[in-house]
Parts: structure tokens; sequence; C-alpha cells
DNA sequence: TAGAAAAATGTTGACGTCGACATCCTGAGA
DNA sequence: TCTCAGGATGTCGACGTCAACATTTTTCTA
């Protein structure tokens, strides 16, 4: 039996080759191997070229755990959010993983369950020192006045629908986007507007339903109560069916596309027409929006921006940067009319 | 100035409090902290009582990257794609990601930016020694030929459109849902379908041209060529409007689902009806396909049996499993009948 | 109550890296 | 040929954890 095998059996060998056994193979000393990874000027070339050839040879690459232990610096940062499937999540993630790699930081997936069993705290506590230098929260379902009971000083951003003054964020200013289109219904003569929601432990959802009343008691317009729904085509096409029967509804604005989707589905079902009979507004922008028939007029959130922003924030305080105590980034979402608003026909 | 202080700008004291500052706050070993960590019940009660009363006021938690180092093992797993913000990739994550915590494993993004200037061989080397201790390989477009020169026996598992042979793959079983499909069409009466495809890079797009050329072969009716999309509802949209004036298409296959929609837009534009005069299927069965103008009629892929399948397979790997050489899971995609294809009518 | 087994706790070292410091080598100038 | 600066390379130790082994304390038996 070779010593080497002796040693894997010894050491378990799940460890790649190390430092020290690139500089056996080179004959020079582990130092040496380290600063031709680090500062390999300070190498004779003759040397470097003998290391690097070792390196190749054994396919060795210095360890990350052994570098973050050392450092007390991971060069990773922790994503949490519920769900990663949903357009907003989605999209932010992949922003946020572009804005990432730029800086040479990974990014480490987190997903809190369920809100009420297991809060944010526990999940977000969970990474405290596991292996991430900071922390995204992609925080919309659950309370968002809940402290996130996190170490001191570290490094955390939130992306929230408004700021919590517990940790700098970035917000997408959707009153912006929820006015504008609340003020095009209106322009476009339509006595008040109906709203279907969000699910009411959503904190987007709160934000929407809010701007959308606050928008409506400002223009001086009657309010009626919004219908709940749950994001969902399902619901909106539910919702839709309801709506159909109640001639008093000629504008609705929904909380997302996929809602408004469902919502044109019943609609068209029941041979109302839109925007002839109805008009109707998304949130979010999707692609598909501009494919619904009939294309659909939606608030555009700006997640590339989104993620963007946020990893910059991240970034400033993981370099501790000159905190001024609370940085909030508003980013604006846009009204995009299409084909699915209208001037008001009585019905 | 405090003993404290000068710790903390010797050391940088860029990590938490350590299992020594427990032990010591506690008055007992280090290891007597660890115990209490990993085998409580070899602490005697008082003793762990104490132990774990100091580390909940220090708010320790052990360093993961010393875990790391030691056992040379990381607990976490890779995510290899282009792209996450695409309903494949992003509904497949979702899956991966609460498969992978259900094992404790925590997932690491990692993006391969564009196919061809660096390939995926630099991105997966990149993570090897890293930080993972297996990695999944979302592999859509690129030359699925192309090895991928990891370190031998690197657990690694590949979703792919077909099996490569170089790695245990779970794979869709596009073809099975492309043949109900397009003998769907044909069972309608039509003469044949036309087909608009995803990217030529694409992998899954190959597969799903070739499984419907196949078929039609298989038939005995005629194929035309296929139009050449790009997973977009722009570009079905587009293409549509070409098809319009084609009074030989009768049924048409879209490689996906964003594709059918922008389809269904343009015939809606230019009149002409769905299913009436046109038959439009899609591909992914996104949440609203259901919900288009008129319902689509789509394959459905099982993107979370994909998740959990591909985690599964990869911690098998991980434990090293009696590997027999290539495990290689299908699975099933299923078509769904909605209302967007009817029987064949002359235009 | 001695004696021994069992339980509880402590000590040591190794995982891989790299800063700080020490040592060695080369070549220029005297 | 000798000295010395500077370049090149080497040695040491610390980061935090925990298996293995060592030691101490408790508990039970005869």
């Amino acid at each position: 039996m070779s010593s080497v095998a002796i040693n894997e059996a010894r050491t378990g060998r799940r460890n790649g080759p190390s430092i020290m056994d690139v500089a056996r193979l080179a004959g020079v000393s582990g130092q040496t191997v380290s600063r031709v990874s680090n500062q390999p000027e300070l190498v004779k070339p003759a040397t470097r070229e003998r290391v690097l050839h070792a390196m190749e040879k054994l396919g060795y690459s210095p360890n990350r755990a052994a570098r973050a232990l050392r450092d007390g610096v991971y060069g990773s940062i922790g994503l949490l959010a519920h769900r990663f499937d949903r357009t907003g999540e989605a999209m932010t993630t992949d922003a946020v993983l572009r804005a990432a790699e730029t800086r040479d930081l990974s990014v480490t997936l987190v997903s809190v369950h369920e809100p009420e069993s297991e809060g944010w705290a526990p999940a977000a506590k969970r990474l405290q020192h596991q292996t991430v230098d900071g922390l995204i929260i992609l925080r919309s379902e659950g309370d968002s006045t809940e402290p996130l009971a996190l170490p001191p000083r570290f490094p955390v951003v939130v992306s929230d629908s408004r700021e919590n003054g517990q940790y700098p964020s970035v917000i997408n200013d959707e009153p912006i986007g929820v006015r504008a289109a609340v003020d095009h219904l209106l322009d476009l003569g339509h006595r008040t507007v109906h709203h279907i929601s969000g699910p009411t432990d959503s904190e987007p959802a709160r934000v929407r339903a809010t701007a959308w009343r606050n928008r409506l008691v400002a223009k001086g317009v009657p309010v009626v109560e919004p219908i709940v729904g749950d994001w969902t085509a399902d619901a909106g096409y539910r919702i839709g069916q309801q709506i159909a029967d109640d001639p008093e509804v000629t504008a609705v604005l929904c909380a997302n596309d996929h809602t408004a989707f469902g919502l044109l589905h019943a609609l068209h079902e029941r041979g109302i027409d839109v925007p002839g009979d109805v008009s109707v507004i998304g949130f979010d922008g999707i692609s598909l929006a501009a494919h619904a028939t009939p294309p659909l007029t939606t608030v555009r959130q700006d997640f590339t921006t989104m993620g963007t922003e946020l990893v910059h924030l991240l970034v400033d305080q993981m370099n501790g940067a000159t905190t001024r105590k609370h940085p909030h980034v508003a980013v604006p979402t846009e009204l995009v009319v299409r084909e699915s608003t209208g001037p008001m026909r009585r019905r």
C-alpha cells in the first residue's frame, strides 16, 4: 500500500490538494506558493513558472474555507426570501447575482419557509456567523415591523415596499406608479377605480392598496373596498367572474400582472370588452403583459436597478463606509400605457 | 482604551465570538462547548445550561468556515446556470432550494455569463475547491458535448434536455410531451404541424425541434422547416405576423409558452381565430397559460420534481453511494389540453 | 468503604492559508 | 575579495472547530 493511500485513508482526503502539496512538487515552501497566488510579482519568474506548473498539474486552487477562517471574510452574500420562483424575486435574484459577481462575491440563497411558523429572524440568525458577509433581505410577506435580531453591525440591506427604518433599504417606489395608474384611469373619465389587491399579509400588497386608496381620496373620488386576491391569475379569474356582473365596475387596478391576466380571461369569457366596457391595469411589467389580449397597461418595476442597488448598498456597508444612519434608495416605477385601458363608456 | 478594543484592533475581529469566548464565560473548556453544540447528551445538564446561557449571551454560533476547513465539507451545493430569471431556471432553483434545505444544505448560485466567451468549465472550476460539496448544472445554451473538466470524483448532476453520458443527469422527458402535442394536433385533422423553435444554440430547443420533426416523420406527415425564435413573446409576435399571411399554417407548436403568447397576440390582431383558423400549443406550463386568450394548450414540465431529483442524485453522490456509473432520471412532461387547439378547418 | 467502571471534562493537534518576521542569496561597490 | 543592500524565499503562528486521546470526577458494586 502506498503512502499516499495510507494518507488518504487517515485524513479522509475530502479536500483537494493543498498549498503544501504544490510546494512539495515545486520544491519550494508553502509561502512561496501562496505568494504566487496573491503577489506573483514578488516571486522570481523561474520559480513562479515552476509553481504555476505544479498547481496546474495538481489541479490546485486555494481553499476558500481556510481563507475565510483566516481572514474572517467569506466573499459571499446571503439572499433571503420566501420564494425565488415569482416574478419579482426571480428578476431581483438574477440582478443581484450579476451585481455580486462584478465584485467577486458569490450569492447564497436562503428561503424562509412559512412566515408564521419560522420567522425571518431565526433564518437570518442561522446565517449570521455562517458563510456570508452580508445579507440582502427580500421581504414581502410578514409583518415588516418585526425586528431581525441580527448581530449589531452585521451588514444588511432590505428590499421592502417601504422603509422600516431598521435597516438601509432599497424600495420600489410603488406609490408613484399606482398614482399614475389611478390618474390615468380617472383622466379617461372613469368615476372611480376598483382594486384587486394582493393578500393582506403582504407588505407590497398593502402599500399598493394604500397608495390606491389615498389617491382616490385625494382626487375626491368615491372609494369602493378592494377585493382581496392572492397574486395568482386564478384568483384574478375568480374575482373577474364576480366583477363581470357588476355594472358599476368600469376600471380595475390589479395588484399584479398575473391577477390582471386572470381578470382579462374572466371578462373575455363573459363577453365584456376591454377596454370598451372595463379598463384594466396590472402591476409588475412582466414581459408577457405586452402580449395579453388586449396588451396590458401596467406599472413597470425596475428589478434590475433594484438588484444592483441592493448589492451596492450592502457592499458599502461591508466596506465599513461612513454609513450615515439609514441610506434609502427608491427605485421609481413607471406606468406603461397599452391597450387595456380606454375612455369610460356606460355599460 | 480597553483591552477589548485593543484586541479588536489587532485581530480585526471580523469574526463573531468563538468557542473559546463561550468557554471562558461558562468556565469550561472549549471542547465542552463544542460538545454542547454537537452531542449535548454527553454533557451534564447543569454544565450544559451554563454553556447554553453563555452562548445565548454572546450570540455565539459555530463558525462554518472553521468547520468546513476541519471537515472538508461545506454543507453547501452550487447551482450553475446562465440566468435565473426565466421560468425554467427560476422554478427549478426554487425546488432545488427547498430540497436542499431538507438536507441542511445551503445553495450557492453561480451564473455563467456568456456561453461563448467564458465556458461552463472555468465557472465550474472556479467552484471546485471553493465552497461547495457538489454542483448542479442547469444547462441549456451552449454545446452540450463540451466536457466540464471538473476534478475526478467531484459530485455533479446535470439537468439537461438529454443525457450526455458525462455525468448523472435529470432530464425532462420533453419528447414525450412533444409527441403528445403533435399527435393531438394531427388527431384533430391538421395536415401537419408547424414549429416555432427556440434559439439554435439551445439544447432544449434542439431537443424539442428534433422530437417534433421525428414525430411528423413517423406519422408520415410533411415537415415544414421550423421558424427560429428566441424564447421570447416578442419573437413569437413577430413570427406570428408572418404566419398570419400563410394559409398553409393551421397548427403551430411553440417552443415555449412565452412564444405562444406572442403568437396568439399576433394572430388575434390579424383577426385570425384560435383555434378556429389556427391551433396553438405552448411548452412549459406556466401558470399564466391557463389564462391566455384563449386558454393555452401546453406541455407542462414538472420543475418541482426536477429540482427534487437533482438534489437527490447529488446527495447520493456526495455520500459516496454505490454510484452505478450513470444514473439518469427522466421527469415526464405532460400535455395539458385547453382551448387553443381545435379541429382543422380550411382557412 | 475500597475499587473499578462509567460519566464528565480537559488537552492536543490538524485542517489550509497567509501576514509578520527571519534568513538566505545575489550582485554592486569599495 | 569583502561588505552590504535589496531581492527572494523560508519559518512560525493564528484563525475556530472537533476527533482522539488523557485525565478527573461521579457512581455503583462487592
